[in-house]
DNA sequence: ACCTGAACACCGTTCAAGT
DNA sequence: ACCTGAACACCGTTCAAGT
């Protein structure tokens, strides 16, 4: 009589992000989702799959706050930094979330948007096109991890321990034996809080997009002259070719 | 008589890494590292005072891992890029727990060591002490998030759906309309998978350091043209003063 | 000092029903 | 089509003992 259809996957998914916000990732979880709707946690599998659907959502829901700028006749480095600087803002909005990003950029529409604009911002620069995907996906998830490390912050955490924490932390770096980390101990205070965000942002994106102005200039497969090998092989997984489509 | 303290922090730590590996991070349980001992979940508390100090011990381990090259006279930028290739090489041994570093650098010695060279090396590049320790700080945790995001890697996946899964993503992208997103469109190759994994790291690198370098030469506070103002506050934390010292 | 036993509060998820 | 009920397998963690 007052709502026929009370449930649907956007206002779980608008429950679960004010959850996020409000008692950290840990605590989204079905049946809290469920509780707070005064519903079985069954009933919330009509609308997502598994637990992980939720996740994807609220991913998809952090990419849809991109507010992606219109494209104008302005240097392709500054449409960049503008690009850039809108999707860190969305992020900002919901920090603690902001991790969901992280592997879920090529998983939704929003995503999608955002991508094809840097790739479409990245060729206009001149990368081809192989260059310009991993530099956009390079570009965009150093900016997620960017905001999830931003000094000062601490995952997941309420706004009791949050002070606390921070002191506590600036007092083990100030404590260290300055002769094994002299630097770290000199920059203790840096390292654990953050005086100007602002800036802190803006240094970020535009370290970023002079790596990508620098990369632009130089035209294919930089011989670097480095000895070193870059990376190992990673540790072999060693599972038992148990029934495939596991993740669908 | 055989062997009288087979149990220790370092044992379990090992376990814990072999099982990341083997099985992705989730299968890192207390009850599953007890069970691989012979041994009641309980005594793992002996060790780690709960499974978040198992998790740093990880974290830990992987950090302790990089090989720290010694300081020697070539330019800063060529030092930084050989530290930075030392840091990628030894998460990437351990892809699944890489991202365990992301939030954990400043939190064990291992952390602080590579930390420090850092900011020695910054700071012999001119940076003053807040712009070298923000800088540092996005430089690493940018390549943890360039690790985790590597394309082609799935993340806590076995062998089986792996290459399943890569197939399918490739798909998906490219079965996009062309018309909403054509670059993904055409990109949809290289953004899903590695035709060339070192050189994707190579390109990561140098893409840091030529933004470090950058910055070197703008002074101080450099004031962009950007007219949209960058973030958003972020939702207030509404919780309920519980005790504090909930992390210790 | 080091490990056990039983229990608690909480998960995600399955299967079979209800209406 | 949409939700419920009961159950299962698994968590992390507490408290109180054992030796």
């Amino acid at each position: 009589l007052e709502l026929q259809t009370r449930l649907s996957r956007d206002v779980f998914v608008q429950t679960a992000l004010a959850l996020v916000d409000d008692e950290g990732l840990k605590s989204v979880t079905i049946r809290r989702l469920a509780e707070f709707h005064g519903v079985t946690p069954m009933a919330l599998y009509r609308y997502f799959d598994d637990k992980i659907r939720i996740f994807d959502a609220l991913a998809e829901r952090l990419l849809s706050d991109v507010s992606i700028p219109e494209p104008d006749g302005r240097p392709w480095h500054d449409q960049v930094t503008d690009l850039l600087a809108a999707f860190v803002a969305a992020l900002r909005a919901h920090p603690d979330a902001a991790i969901l990003v992280l592997t879920r950029i090529l998983q939704s529409n929003p995503g999608f948007a955002v991508t094809d604009r840097m790739l479409s911002l990245l060729t206009a620069a001149g990368f081809a096109v192989e260059a310009a995907a991993e530099t956009a996906s390079q570009a965009l998830c150093s900016l997620v991890s960017v905001v999830i490390t931003e000094p000062g912050r601490v995952a997941g955490n309420d706004v009791d321990g949050h002070d606390a924490a921070i002191r506590l932390q600036k007092a083990t770096l100030s404590a260290l034996d300055p002769r094994s980390y002299p630097h770290v101990v000199a920059a203790a205070d840096a390292l654990t809080r953050c005086v100007d965000t602002e800036r802190y942002y803006r240094r970020s994106i535009s370290a970023i997009v002079a790596g990508l102005r620098a990369s632009q200039a130089i035209p294919e497969d930089t011989a670097r002259r480095t000895s070193k090998s870059i990376g190992t092989k990673a540790a072999p997984r060693t599972r038992r070719p148990t029934t495939t489509t596991r993740c669908r």
